[in-house]
DNA sequence: CGCGCCCTGTGGGGCCAAAAT
DNA sequence: ATTTTGGCCCCACAGGGCGCG
Protein backbone atom coordinates (compact mmCIF):
# COMPACT_ATOMS: atom_id res chain seq x y z
CA UNK A 1 0.00 0.00 0.00
CA UNK A 2 1.55 3.23 -1.12
CA UNK A 3 0.82 6.61 0.09
CA UNK A 4 -0.34 7.62 -3.55
CA UNK A 5 -3.33 4.78 -2.95
CA UNK A 6 -4.06 5.51 0.65
CA UNK A 7 -4.65 9.27 -0.05
CA UNK A 8 -7.78 8.06 -2.23
CA UNK A 9 -9.58 6.88 1.14
CA UNK A 10 -8.67 10.14 2.59
CA UNK A 11 -9.81 11.62 0.04
CA UNK A 12 -13.16 10.43 0.54
CA UNK A 13 -13.19 10.69 4.06
CA UNK A 14 -12.71 14.41 2.96
CA UNK A 15 -15.31 14.64 0.53
CA UNK A 16 -17.48 13.32 3.36
CA UNK A 17 -19.88 11.85 1.51
CA UNK A 18 -19.71 8.11 2.46
CA UNK A 19 -20.20 6.58 5.61
CA UNK A 20 -16.85 6.68 7.68
CA UNK A 21 -16.59 3.61 9.31
CA UNK A 22 -16.76 2.20 5.90
CA UNK A 23 -13.98 4.05 4.41
CA UNK A 24 -11.83 3.16 7.78
CA UNK A 25 -12.54 -0.04 7.15
CA UNK A 26 -11.94 0.18 3.47
CA UNK A 27 -8.94 1.87 3.71
CA UNK A 28 -7.35 -0.60 6.29
CA UNK A 29 -8.42 -3.70 4.87
CA UNK A 30 -5.27 -5.08 2.91
CA UNK A 31 -2.74 -3.74 5.50
CA UNK A 32 -0.98 -6.03 7.99
CA UNK A 33 -1.87 -5.00 11.62
CA UNK A 34 1.70 -5.87 12.69
CA UNK A 35 3.10 -3.93 9.75
CA UNK A 36 4.94 -0.47 10.18
CA UNK A 37 2.66 0.28 7.10
CA UNK A 38 -0.48 0.15 9.43
CA UNK A 39 1.47 2.27 11.31
CA UNK A 40 1.40 5.01 8.73
CA UNK A 41 -2.48 4.51 8.07
CA UNK A 42 -2.98 5.22 11.78
CA UNK A 43 -0.99 8.01 11.65
CA UNK A 44 -3.05 9.60 8.78
CA UNK A 45 -6.33 8.37 10.22
CA UNK A 46 -6.01 9.83 13.72
CA UNK A 47 -3.52 12.19 13.09
CA UNK A 48 -2.20 12.01 16.41
CA UNK A 49 0.69 10.03 16.86
CA UNK A 50 2.51 13.12 15.26
CA UNK A 51 1.15 15.60 16.40
CA UNK A 52 3.97 16.60 18.23
CA UNK A 53 6.97 16.27 15.73
CA UNK A 54 7.27 20.30 15.89
CA UNK A 55 5.98 21.49 12.64
CA UNK A 56 3.26 23.46 12.36
CA UNK A 57 1.81 25.50 9.47
CA UNK A 58 3.83 28.43 9.67
CA UNK A 59 7.36 26.84 9.15
CA UNK A 60 5.12 24.24 6.32
CA UNK A 61 3.81 27.27 4.54
CA UNK A 62 7.41 29.06 4.09
CA UNK A 63 9.01 25.56 3.42
CA UNK A 64 6.12 25.52 0.63
CA UNK A 65 6.89 28.55 -0.95
CA UNK A 66 10.91 27.78 -1.20
CA UNK A 67 9.93 23.90 -2.85
CA UNK A 68 7.16 24.86 -5.67
CA UNK A 69 6.45 27.89 -7.16
CA UNK A 70 4.10 29.24 -5.39
CA UNK A 71 4.71 33.03 -3.15
CA UNK A 72 3.19 33.15 0.26
CA UNK A 73 0.34 35.44 -0.68
CA UNK A 74 -0.85 32.78 -2.97
CA UNK A 75 -0.48 29.90 -0.86
CA UNK A 76 -2.63 31.76 1.69
CA UNK A 77 -5.70 31.94 -1.16
CA UNK A 78 -4.96 28.38 -2.26
CA UNK A 79 -5.67 27.68 1.76
CA UNK A 80 -9.35 29.83 1.65
CA UNK A 81 -9.98 28.46 -1.63
CA UNK A 82 -9.33 24.83 -0.98
CA UNK A 83 -10.05 24.94 2.80
CA UNK A 84 -6.73 23.90 4.56
CA UNK A 85 -2.88 23.84 3.87
CA UNK A 86 -2.11 20.54 2.54
CA UNK A 87 -5.16 20.43 0.04
CA UNK A 88 -3.05 24.12 -1.03
CA UNK A 89 -0.04 22.20 -1.12
CA UNK A 90 -1.48 19.61 -3.46
CA UNK A 91 -3.42 21.91 -5.53
CA UNK A 92 0.43 23.87 -6.02
CA UNK A 93 1.91 20.21 -6.55
CA UNK A 94 -0.67 19.49 -9.79
CA UNK A 95 0.05 22.51 -11.43
CA UNK A 96 3.84 22.86 -11.35
CA UNK A 97 4.63 19.63 -11.53
CA UNK A 98 2.65 17.87 -14.34
CA UNK A 99 5.64 16.50 -16.32
CA UNK A 100 8.24 14.34 -13.29
CA UNK A 101 7.14 10.97 -12.11
CA UNK A 102 7.19 11.44 -8.51
CA UNK A 103 8.58 8.49 -6.02
CA UNK A 104 6.08 6.84 -4.51
CA UNK A 105 6.52 5.92 -0.89
CA UNK A 106 4.64 3.12 1.28
CA UNK A 107 3.19 4.11 4.25
CA UNK A 108 5.60 2.43 6.42
CA UNK A 109 8.29 4.60 4.57
CA UNK A 110 6.00 7.70 5.34
CA UNK A 111 6.11 6.57 9.35
CA UNK A 112 10.04 6.10 9.36
CA UNK A 113 10.20 9.55 7.93
CA UNK A 114 7.96 11.12 10.29
CA UNK A 115 9.70 9.29 12.80
CA UNK A 116 12.59 10.86 11.61
CA UNK A 117 11.19 14.72 11.94
CA UNK A 118 10.62 13.80 15.05
CA UNK A 119 14.33 12.81 16.31
CA UNK A 120 15.47 16.02 14.54
CA UNK A 121 14.87 19.69 14.65
CA UNK A 122 16.14 22.95 12.87
CA UNK A 123 18.26 22.88 9.16
CA UNK A 124 18.66 19.17 9.37
CA UNK A 125 14.71 18.35 9.89
CA UNK A 126 14.09 21.11 7.38
CA UNK A 127 16.05 19.26 4.90
CA UNK A 128 14.23 16.23 5.23
CA UNK A 129 10.71 17.79 5.03
CA UNK A 130 11.95 19.25 1.61
CA UNK A 131 12.80 15.80 0.84
CA UNK A 132 9.36 14.84 1.80
CA UNK A 133 7.31 17.46 0.09
CA UNK A 134 8.73 15.50 -3.34
CA UNK A 135 7.36 12.23 -2.84
CA UNK A 136 4.16 11.28 -4.37
CA UNK A 137 1.47 12.60 -2.79
CA UNK A 138 2.76 16.21 -1.44
CA UNK A 139 -0.68 16.81 0.01
CA UNK A 140 -0.61 13.54 2.15
CA UNK A 141 2.85 13.89 3.57
CA UNK A 142 1.80 17.83 4.60
CA UNK A 143 -1.30 15.90 6.35
CA UNK A 144 0.88 13.51 8.03
CA UNK A 145 3.71 16.01 9.15
CA UNK A 146 1.05 18.38 10.07
CA UNK A 147 -0.46 16.20 12.60
CA UNK A 148 -4.21 17.96 14.17
CA UNK A 149 -3.51 21.16 11.83
CA UNK A 150 -3.53 19.04 8.72
CA UNK A 151 -6.89 18.52 6.64
CA UNK A 152 -9.92 18.27 8.62
CA UNK A 153 -11.61 14.28 7.77
CA UNK A 154 -14.12 14.78 10.55
CA UNK A 155 -12.41 11.75 11.84
CA UNK A 156 -10.18 11.66 14.80
CA UNK A 157 -8.99 8.60 17.16
CA UNK A 158 -11.43 8.27 19.02
CA UNK A 159 -13.67 7.14 15.97
CA UNK A 160 -10.87 4.74 14.24
CA UNK A 161 -10.56 3.38 17.69
CA UNK A 162 -14.60 2.64 17.24
CA UNK A 163 -14.81 1.43 14.32
CA UNK A 164 -11.78 -0.90 14.72
CA UNK A 165 -13.09 -2.07 18.35
CA UNK A 166 -16.69 -2.83 17.38
CA UNK A 167 -15.59 -4.57 13.67
CA UNK A 168 -13.01 -7.07 15.96
CA UNK A 169 -15.77 -7.63 18.72
CA UNK A 170 -14.70 -5.37 21.58
CA UNK A 171 -17.24 -3.23 23.27
CA UNK A 172 -15.82 -0.26 25.51
CA UNK A 173 -14.26 1.41 23.34
CA UNK A 174 -13.92 4.71 24.86
CA UNK A 175 -12.27 2.97 27.80
CA UNK A 176 -10.00 0.86 25.58
CA UNK A 177 -8.34 4.00 24.18
CA UNK A 178 -8.19 5.74 27.52
CA UNK A 179 -6.26 2.68 29.07
CA UNK A 180 -4.22 2.43 26.16
CA UNK A 181 -3.50 6.19 24.90
CA UNK A 182 -1.34 5.57 22.67
CA UNK A 183 -3.31 4.62 19.56
CA UNK A 184 -1.07 2.72 17.63
CA UNK A 185 -0.16 0.22 19.78
CA UNK A 186 -4.09 0.00 20.68
CA UNK A 187 -4.65 -0.14 16.37
CA UNK A 188 -2.09 -3.22 16.13
CA UNK A 189 -4.21 -4.86 19.40
CA UNK A 190 -7.12 -4.23 18.10
CA UNK A 191 -6.49 -5.97 14.61
CA UNK A 192 -4.90 -8.73 15.72
CA UNK A 193 -6.08 -12.00 16.76
CA UNK A 194 -3.70 -12.83 19.35
CA UNK A 195 -3.03 -9.73 21.40
CA UNK A 196 -5.81 -8.39 23.62
CA UNK A 197 -5.38 -4.40 24.62
CA UNK A 198 -5.19 -3.61 28.43
CA UNK A 199 -8.70 -3.48 30.20
CA UNK A 200 -7.58 -2.42 33.54
CA UNK A 201 -5.58 0.22 34.89
CA UNK A 202 -2.35 -0.62 35.98
CA UNK A 203 1.04 0.60 37.52
CA UNK A 204 3.15 2.33 35.20
CA UNK A 205 0.37 2.46 32.68
CA UNK A 206 -0.74 5.97 31.46
CA UNK A 207 -4.22 6.14 31.05
CA UNK A 208 -6.87 8.91 30.53
CA UNK A 209 -8.79 10.43 34.34
CA UNK A 210 -12.26 10.53 34.41
CA UNK A 211 -13.15 14.29 33.97
CA UNK A 212 -15.86 16.62 35.21
CA UNK A 213 -18.82 17.91 33.70
CA UNK A 214 -18.94 22.04 33.52
CA UNK A 215 -22.05 23.79 33.09
CA UNK A 216 -24.02 21.37 34.18
CA UNK A 217 -26.70 22.34 37.06
CA UNK A 218 -25.89 21.29 40.43
CA UNK A 219 -27.39 18.42 41.45
CA UNK A 220 -30.27 18.53 44.22
CA UNK A 221 -28.30 16.65 47.37
CA UNK A 222 -30.39 13.95 49.17
CA UNK A 223 -26.88 12.55 50.84
CA UNK A 224 -26.03 10.82 47.19
CA UNK A 225 -23.41 13.94 46.22
CA UNK A 226 -20.12 14.39 47.68
CA UNK A 227 -17.83 17.95 47.50
CA UNK A 228 -14.66 18.50 47.30
CA UNK A 229 -12.88 22.05 46.03
CA UNK A 230 -11.53 22.50 42.77
CA UNK A 231 -7.69 23.45 42.89
CA UNK A 232 -6.23 25.73 40.15
CA UNK A 233 -2.94 23.47 38.99
CA UNK A 234 -2.42 20.86 36.78
CA UNK A 235 -3.83 17.15 37.22
CA UNK A 236 -1.27 14.38 38.20
CA UNK A 237 -1.94 10.65 37.93
CA UNK A 238 0.99 8.92 40.34
CA UNK A 239 1.76 5.91 39.89
CA UNK A 240 3.77 4.11 42.96
CA UNK A 241 5.29 0.52 43.28
CA UNK A 242 5.83 -0.83 46.30
CA UNK A 243 6.15 1.98 47.81
CA UNK A 244 8.43 4.07 45.87
CA UNK A 245 7.17 6.74 42.97
CA UNK A 246 6.90 4.52 39.39
CA UNK A 247 5.56 6.99 36.90
CA UNK A 248 3.60 9.95 37.23
CA UNK A 249 1.19 11.64 33.93
CA UNK A 250 -0.01 14.22 32.86
CA UNK A 251 -4.06 14.25 31.72
CA UNK A 252 -2.88 14.01 28.39
CA UNK A 253 -0.67 11.10 29.34
CA UNK A 254 2.60 12.71 28.89
CA UNK A 255 5.05 11.93 31.72
CA UNK A 256 5.66 14.88 34.22
CA UNK A 257 7.76 13.40 37.63
CA UNK A 258 11.37 14.71 36.25
CA UNK A 259 9.09 18.41 36.16
CA UNK A 260 7.73 17.53 39.75
CA UNK A 261 11.24 16.34 42.15
CA UNK A 262 9.31 16.68 45.29
CA UNK A 263 7.11 13.89 44.03
CA UNK A 264 9.53 11.64 45.01
CA UNK A 265 10.09 13.22 48.32
CA UNK A 266 6.08 12.37 49.08
CA UNK A 267 5.82 9.18 48.10
CA UNK A 268 8.97 8.48 50.31
CA UNK A 269 7.97 10.33 53.09
CA UNK A 270 4.75 8.87 53.11
CA UNK A 271 4.40 5.47 51.58
CA UNK A 272 5.95 2.64 52.72
CA UNK A 273 5.01 -0.54 50.90
CA UNK A 274 1.64 -1.22 48.45
CA UNK A 275 1.23 -0.49 44.57
CA UNK A 276 -1.33 2.93 44.41
CA UNK A 277 -2.41 5.10 41.29
CA UNK A 278 -3.33 8.26 42.99
CA UNK A 279 -5.12 11.19 41.19
CA UNK A 280 -4.79 14.66 41.95
CA UNK A 281 -3.89 18.02 41.25
CA UNK A 282 -0.26 19.83 41.41
CA UNK A 283 -0.73 23.33 42.94
CA UNK A 284 1.68 26.14 42.79
CA UNK A 285 2.63 27.42 46.16
CA UNK A 286 5.64 30.04 47.06
CA UNK A 287 5.65 31.03 50.97
CA UNK A 288 2.69 29.56 51.94
CA UNK A 289 1.02 31.28 49.62
CA UNK A 290 -1.19 29.89 46.75
CA UNK A 291 0.31 31.01 43.16
CA UNK A 292 -1.66 31.52 39.93
CA UNK A 293 -1.99 28.67 37.67
CA UNK A 294 1.27 29.90 35.37
CA UNK A 295 3.16 29.38 38.20
CA UNK A 296 3.08 25.56 38.05
CA UNK A 297 3.39 25.87 34.12
CA UNK A 298 7.20 27.13 34.87
CA UNK A 299 8.24 23.34 35.72
CA UNK A 300 6.37 21.95 32.48
CA UNK A 301 8.72 21.49 29.42
CA UNK A 302 12.17 22.20 31.48
CA UNK A 303 15.37 20.76 29.59
CA UNK A 304 17.13 21.11 32.88
CA UNK A 305 16.37 19.17 36.12
CA UNK A 306 14.25 21.15 38.77
CA UNK A 307 16.34 21.59 41.41
CA UNK A 308 16.37 24.90 42.56
CA UNK A 309 12.86 25.61 42.24
CA UNK A 310 11.34 29.45 42.16
CA UNK A 311 8.10 27.97 42.92
CA UNK A 312 7.05 25.35 45.93
CA UNK A 313 4.10 22.41 44.70
CA UNK A 314 1.65 20.52 46.43
CA UNK A 315 -0.22 17.64 46.00
CA UNK A 316 -4.17 17.41 47.14
CA UNK A 317 -5.10 14.05 45.83
CA UNK A 318 -9.08 13.13 45.55
CA UNK A 319 -9.35 9.92 43.96
CA UNK A 320 -7.61 6.46 44.33
CA UNK A 321 -7.80 4.49 40.79
CA UNK A 322 -5.87 1.50 41.64
CA UNK A 323 -4.50 -0.29 45.44
CA UNK A 324 -2.93 -3.51 45.48
CA UNK A 325 -0.03 -5.46 47.37
CA UNK A 326 -0.55 -5.19 50.77
CA UNK A 327 -3.72 -6.43 51.94
CA UNK A 328 -7.30 -8.10 50.89
CA UNK A 329 -9.08 -4.22 51.42
CA UNK A 330 -6.80 -3.32 48.76
CA UNK A 331 -7.75 -5.64 45.10
CA UNK A 332 -5.77 -3.82 42.48
CA UNK A 333 -8.15 -2.09 40.19
CA UNK A 334 -10.70 0.01 42.28
CA UNK A 335 -12.13 1.86 39.05
CA UNK A 336 -15.30 -0.12 39.29
CA UNK A 337 -15.77 0.27 43.16
CA UNK A 338 -17.76 3.27 44.46
CA UNK A 339 -16.40 7.21 44.47
CA UNK A 340 -17.18 6.99 48.44
CA UNK A 341 -15.62 3.74 48.49
CA UNK A 342 -12.44 5.01 46.95
CA UNK A 343 -12.06 7.78 48.60
CA UNK A 344 -13.24 6.28 52.00
CA UNK A 345 -9.60 4.15 51.07
CA UNK A 346 -8.12 7.24 49.81
CA UNK A 347 -8.35 8.45 53.38
CA UNK A 348 -7.46 5.12 55.26
CA UNK A 349 -4.03 5.00 53.26
CA UNK A 350 -2.71 8.49 53.71
CA UNK A 351 -3.58 8.04 57.69
CA UNK A 352 -2.41 10.54 59.84
CA UNK A 353 -1.18 12.30 56.49
CA UNK A 354 -4.41 14.00 55.83
CA UNK A 355 -3.36 16.93 54.16
CA UNK A 356 -2.77 15.32 51.31
CA UNK A 357 -5.87 14.49 50.72
CA UNK A 358 -8.66 17.09 49.01
CA UNK A 359 -11.11 17.72 51.98
CA UNK A 360 -14.52 15.98 51.18
CA UNK A 361 -17.85 16.59 52.25
CA UNK A 362 -21.46 14.58 51.84
CA UNK A 363 -24.08 17.81 52.36
CA UNK A 364 -27.93 16.65 52.50
CA UNK A 365 -29.35 19.74 51.58
CA UNK A 366 -28.99 22.50 49.11
CA UNK A 367 -27.73 25.07 51.22
CA UNK A 368 -25.31 23.18 53.00
CA UNK A 369 -23.88 22.23 49.56
CA UNK A 370 -23.66 26.05 48.48
CA UNK A 371 -21.65 26.80 52.07
CA UNK A 372 -19.14 24.35 51.09
CA UNK A 373 -19.18 25.72 48.10
CA UNK A 374 -18.91 29.17 49.05
CA UNK A 375 -16.25 28.67 52.01
CA UNK A 376 -13.73 27.51 48.82
CA UNK A 377 -14.35 30.51 47.74
CA UNK A 378 -13.57 32.82 50.44
CA UNK A 379 -10.76 30.05 50.26
CA UNK A 380 -9.12 31.81 46.98
CA UNK A 381 -10.25 28.46 45.19
CA UNK A 382 -11.59 27.88 41.93
CA UNK A 383 -14.41 26.55 42.87
CA UNK A 384 -15.83 22.93 43.45
CA UNK A 385 -16.53 19.57 41.98
CA UNK A 386 -19.68 17.56 43.24
CA UNK A 387 -19.51 14.07 42.97
CA UNK A 388 -22.41 10.96 43.08
CA UNK A 389 -21.13 8.65 45.82
CA UNK A 390 -21.86 5.23 43.75
CA UNK A 391 -19.72 7.02 40.63
CA UNK A 392 -17.47 4.34 39.32
CA UNK A 393 -14.25 5.66 38.00
CA UNK A 394 -15.23 6.50 34.09
CA UNK A 395 -11.92 6.53 32.33
CA UNK A 396 -11.40 9.96 30.11
CA UNK A 397 -15.32 10.60 30.41
CA UNK A 398 -16.76 14.02 31.39
CA UNK A 399 -19.16 12.23 33.46
CA UNK A 400 -22.46 13.59 34.99
CA UNK A 401 -21.32 11.90 38.00
CA UNK A 402 -18.58 14.59 37.87
CA UNK A 403 -19.93 18.19 37.96
CA UNK A 404 -18.29 21.57 37.90
CA UNK A 405 -19.44 24.46 40.43
CA UNK A 406 -17.34 27.53 39.17
CA UNK A 407 -18.69 31.45 39.17
CA UNK A 408 -20.68 32.67 36.31
CA UNK A 409 -18.40 34.44 34.20
CA UNK A 410 -18.38 38.05 33.87
CA UNK A 411 -19.02 40.63 30.93
CA UNK A 412 -17.65 43.31 29.57
CA UNK A 413 -17.67 45.58 26.53
CA UNK A 414 -14.59 46.19 25.21
CA UNK A 415 -13.29 47.71 21.41
CA UNK A 416 -11.48 45.55 18.59
CA UNK A 417 -8.48 47.26 17.73
CA UNK A 418 -7.14 44.92 15.49
CA UNK A 419 -8.12 41.38 14.22
CA UNK A 420 -6.11 38.55 12.17
CA UNK A 421 -7.77 35.83 9.89
CA UNK A 422 -8.71 32.17 10.75
CA UNK A 423 -7.63 29.15 10.11
CA UNK A 424 -8.48 26.17 7.75
CA UNK A 425 -12.41 25.97 7.78
CA UNK A 426 -12.25 29.38 8.85
CA UNK A 427 -10.15 31.06 6.46
CA UNK A 428 -10.97 33.72 4.44
CA UNK A 429 -13.29 34.78 8.01
CA UNK A 430 -12.07 36.80 10.91
CA UNK A 431 -10.51 34.44 13.38
CA UNK A 432 -9.74 36.91 16.50
CA UNK A 433 -10.24 39.94 17.49
CA UNK A 434 -7.54 41.57 19.41
CA UNK A 435 -8.94 43.58 22.46
CA UNK A 436 -8.63 47.39 24.47
CA UNK A 437 -10.71 48.93 27.16
CA UNK A 438 -12.04 52.13 27.22
CA UNK A 439 -8.77 54.21 28.44
CA UNK A 440 -6.64 52.33 25.83
CA UNK A 441 -5.08 49.43 27.85
CA UNK A 442 -4.91 45.85 26.16
CA UNK A 443 -6.70 43.17 27.88
CA UNK A 444 -5.91 40.40 24.93
CA UNK A 445 -8.46 38.54 22.24
CA UNK A 446 -11.02 36.83 22.08
CA UNK A 447 -11.75 34.14 19.11
CA UNK A 448 -14.44 31.64 20.56
CA UNK A 449 -18.18 32.62 20.92
CA UNK A 450 -21.26 32.15 18.38
CA UNK A 451 -20.70 35.16 16.29
CA UNK A 452 -16.60 33.86 15.72
CA UNK A 453 -17.98 31.14 13.61
CA UNK A 454 -21.05 32.64 11.87
CA UNK A 455 -18.29 34.10 10.06
CA UNK A 456 -16.99 37.77 9.65
CA UNK A 457 -16.01 37.50 5.82
CA UNK A 458 -12.14 38.55 5.95
CA UNK A 459 -13.08 41.49 3.10
CA UNK A 460 -15.28 42.82 5.36
CA UNK A 461 -12.53 43.17 8.87
CA UNK A 462 -12.40 46.98 8.25
CA UNK A 463 -15.94 47.50 9.05
CA UNK A 464 -15.47 45.96 13.15
CA UNK A 465 -12.74 47.54 14.07
CA UNK A 466 -12.92 49.74 17.14
CA UNK A 467 -16.42 48.57 16.95
CA UNK A 468 -17.70 47.86 20.70
CA UNK A 469 -18.50 43.48 21.47
CA UNK A 470 -19.67 42.41 24.68
CA UNK A 471 -17.20 39.39 26.01
CA UNK A 472 -17.22 37.18 29.07
CA UNK A 473 -14.66 36.22 30.80
CA UNK A 474 -13.37 34.38 34.27
CA UNK A 475 -10.66 36.12 35.70
CA UNK A 476 -8.72 38.99 34.89
CA UNK A 477 -4.30 38.05 34.55
CA UNK A 478 -2.14 40.49 35.23
CA UNK A 479 1.56 39.59 34.03
CA UNK A 480 4.83 41.02 35.52
CA UNK A 481 5.20 43.06 32.60
CA UNK A 482 2.00 45.12 33.78
CA UNK A 483 0.32 43.65 30.89
CA UNK A 484 -3.10 42.32 31.15
CA UNK A 485 -5.47 39.80 29.71
CA UNK A 486 -8.62 37.82 29.98
CA UNK A 487 -8.69 34.30 30.82
CA UNK A 488 -10.64 32.38 28.98
CA UNK A 489 -13.00 34.96 27.05
CA UNK A 490 -15.70 34.29 24.91
CA UNK A 491 -17.62 36.48 22.92
CA UNK A 492 -21.23 37.15 23.17
CA UNK A 493 -22.09 39.45 20.90
CA UNK A 494 -21.62 42.87 18.82
CA UNK A 495 -22.87 45.90 20.82
CA UNK A 496 -23.85 48.11 18.19
CA UNK A 497 -25.79 50.64 20.31
CA UNK A 498 -22.06 51.22 22.23
CA UNK A 499 -19.43 53.28 21.10
CA UNK A 500 -17.73 53.48 24.40
CA UNK A 501 -15.98 50.31 26.03
CA UNK A 502 -16.09 49.79 29.52
CA UNK A 503 -12.65 50.50 31.89
CA UNK A 504 -10.06 48.79 33.09
CA UNK A 505 -11.21 50.12 36.70
CA UNK A 506 -14.78 48.36 35.95
CA UNK A 507 -12.77 45.08 35.20
CA UNK A 508 -10.81 45.19 37.92
CA UNK A 509 -13.47 46.17 40.57
CA UNK A 510 -15.36 43.08 39.09
C1' DC B 1 -38.68 12.03 15.85
C1' DG B 2 -36.48 15.00 18.74
C1' DC B 3 -33.25 15.58 22.27
C1' DG B 4 -28.84 14.93 24.29
C1' DC B 5 -24.33 13.08 24.07
C1' DC B 6 -20.00 12.34 21.69
C1' DC B 7 -16.59 13.90 18.82
C1' DT B 8 -14.13 17.06 16.11
C1' DG B 9 -12.52 21.52 15.28
C1' DT B 10 -12.54 26.34 16.03
C1' DG B 11 -10.83 30.04 19.30
C1' DG B 12 -8.22 32.15 24.16
C1' DG B 13 -3.64 32.95 27.91
C1' DG B 14 0.95 31.81 29.53
C1' DC B 15 5.06 28.90 30.08
C1' DC B 16 9.00 26.37 28.03
C1' DA B 17 12.81 25.37 24.40
C1' DA B 18 14.78 25.96 20.06
C1' DA B 19 15.01 28.12 15.71
C1' DA B 20 14.89 32.18 13.10
C1' DT B 21 15.82 36.90 12.66
C1' DA C 1 19.65 39.78 21.83
C1' DT C 2 14.98 39.52 20.51
C1' DT C 3 11.14 37.54 18.03
C1' DT C 4 8.84 33.64 16.18
C1' DT C 5 7.23 29.05 16.39
C1' DG C 6 5.34 24.87 18.22
C1' DG C 7 4.05 22.02 22.15
C1' DC C 8 2.24 21.73 26.89
C1' DC C 9 -0.98 22.96 30.63
C1' DC C 10 -5.43 25.35 31.64
C1' DC C 11 -9.84 26.14 29.08
C1' DA C 12 -15.03 27.82 26.20
C1' DC C 13 -17.93 27.18 22.49
C1' DA C 14 -20.27 25.40 17.99
C1' DG C 15 -22.04 22.04 14.86
C1' DG C 16 -22.62 17.42 12.74
C1' DG C 17 -23.67 12.71 13.53
C1' DC C 18 -25.64 9.25 15.94
C1' DG C 19 -28.04 6.70 19.57
C1' DC C 20 -31.77 6.25 22.59
C1' DG C 21 -36.12 7.04 24.85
Amino acid sequence: MDLTEFGAHLEELQAGEKSKDDVILRALRDINPSSKHFSGAIALLTRKPFDDIGVGKKSLRKLATTCFDVTHDELRDLEREYGDLPSAIGHVDLKTNTLTLKRKITLGELYDDLEYLRRTSGPEQKRRMKEMLGYDSPKWVAHAMLGKKGVSLGVGEKSVVKTLAIENGYDEHRKLLSLNPDVTTLCHKLTSPDTDPRSEPGVGHPFLPMLAKSKEVPPDPDGDWMIQPKYDGARILVHIKNGELRRAFSRNANRVDESLPELREFVDDVFATGDWILDGEAIPYKDGERQPFQAIMTRFGRQEAVDEQEIDVEFKFFDLVYGGGVCATYPGDLSNETASRRIHLLRVLFGPEQEYVAPTYRPDTHEKLNEYYQSFLDDGLEGAVVKHVDAPYEFDRRSPNWRKMIPTKENVELRITAVHEGENSNAGKVGGMKLETEDGVPVGHVGGGMEGHSGIPWEERDDIIDKIVEVSWRELQENDDGTYALRFPSLEGFRADKDEADSLDKILSA
